[in-house]
DNA sequence: CGACTGACAGTTTTCAATATCTGTCAGCTG
DNA sequence: CAGCTGACAGATATTGAAAACTGTCAGTCG
């Protein structure tokens, strides 16, 4: 191809990476790929992640930081706790939703990566309760929410919904029903949260 | 082996499957296996299954059943609903959680046929949350709980406790904090289940 | 006659040879 | 000399021929 003069940077690698991921799927995408796709031998590729788990962490940690960053806004949003923790779960579900819908096979790719990346996929877990716990603690603050341990409670509204967050469940999510089951199941959590 | 005379039935059958099963694993077990494991040809297992995937889901059928068959028993039983509910879910999760613990490649065959089993499994699941609408029904009923819908309700509380009881999460059953991680879903459900 | 057998066709699995990939590193190049 | 290359050893994946399995059925046996 074009002898490309820009530098060989990591971001470089990992946008053609996930190009390389979505033409020819999780388990013949290889590093020789990246590195063709790219005009350069694999050798850099190299320079820039230790390892093909390395560089396929890399895109994993970046496609589920988006969802992160999206959610992120919903969970510090100047609202009444009730309907921000309302609306945090309705994005999370929905974004998912639609990552699974729109594009089914990229989706079944990074729920592969993420399935070998156990750590990464341990840390935005760990963010998304996070945020979690800050709308708890602040429905608690205001005396909307009863919730002895907050963290302890975000955790157990996460796992309590995983069924509309889980990719494992993605098959799920199209069936018709699906919404209302979601809103019966966040409702009765609301209704247990209530002070 | 010994030529029995016992005449070869559908139970028979499936006790030397599951045997088989347990010796081989659900890739290799086969048909063969079976036919030779009873001392017939295999010609003979298929008067009685019409098909290997039939004679799986017999076998299926028959471990989920002493599951429901269990649950049953809690869920009949003659005392206050809010007590009756935290018995069911708790003797729900404690039986999965022994099944796996106890012998977990025995769990892992399972898990294989039910994945391909979906029609047995969606009995069961359907039989579960019957149980379980039982139990809701009767707190309406007492005054104890508030559920315009007891059959939604008892979908909700299946689908909200799924980390508990979904094989997919066993792997979760053995970390230290759990049971308090459960309690924590329980409750909060049964807090938003109440009058 | 009803329960069982075993040979058979078509399909799936296994296994070993072959090809490709990962990760390293001495040396090239601008 | 910083960034890159490409040959290489060991590990992993692919391939296709051979073996095993599934499901059928005409025929055997008590």
């Amino acid at each position: 191809m074009s002898p490309t003069t820009e530098p060989l940077t990591a971001e470089r690698i990992l946008a053609a990476t996930e190009e390389v991921l979505r033409r020819h799927g999780p388990a013949k995408a290889t590093v020789v790929d990246v590195a063709r796709a790219l005009g350069v031998s694999h050798g850099s590729v190299y320079r820039h992640f230790r390892t093909k788990a390395a560089l396929r962490e890399a895109v994993t940690k970046r496609w589920l930081d988006r969802t992160s960053d999206a959610l992120a806004g919903v969970a510090a949003a100047e609202r009444d706790p009730g309907e921000r923790l309302r609306d945090w779960f309705w994005t999370l579900f929905e974004a998912k939703r639609h990552k699974a819908g729109d594009d089914p096979e990229m989706f079944a790719t990074y729920q592969v990566l993420a399935g070998e990346s156990g750590e990464v996929v341990g840390e935005h877990i760990d963010e998304l309760t996070g945020q979690l716990t800050g709308i708890v603690a602040a429905g608690v603050a205001s005396g909307a929410f009863t919730a002895p341990d907050p963290a302890a409670t975000a955790r157990a509204l996460f796992h309590a919904t995983g069924r509309f967050h889980d990719p494992g469940y993605a098959g799920e999510w199209t069936r018709p029903g699906v919404e209302d089951e979601f809103t019966a199941v966040v409702d009765l959590l609301m209704r247990g949260l209530r002070a």
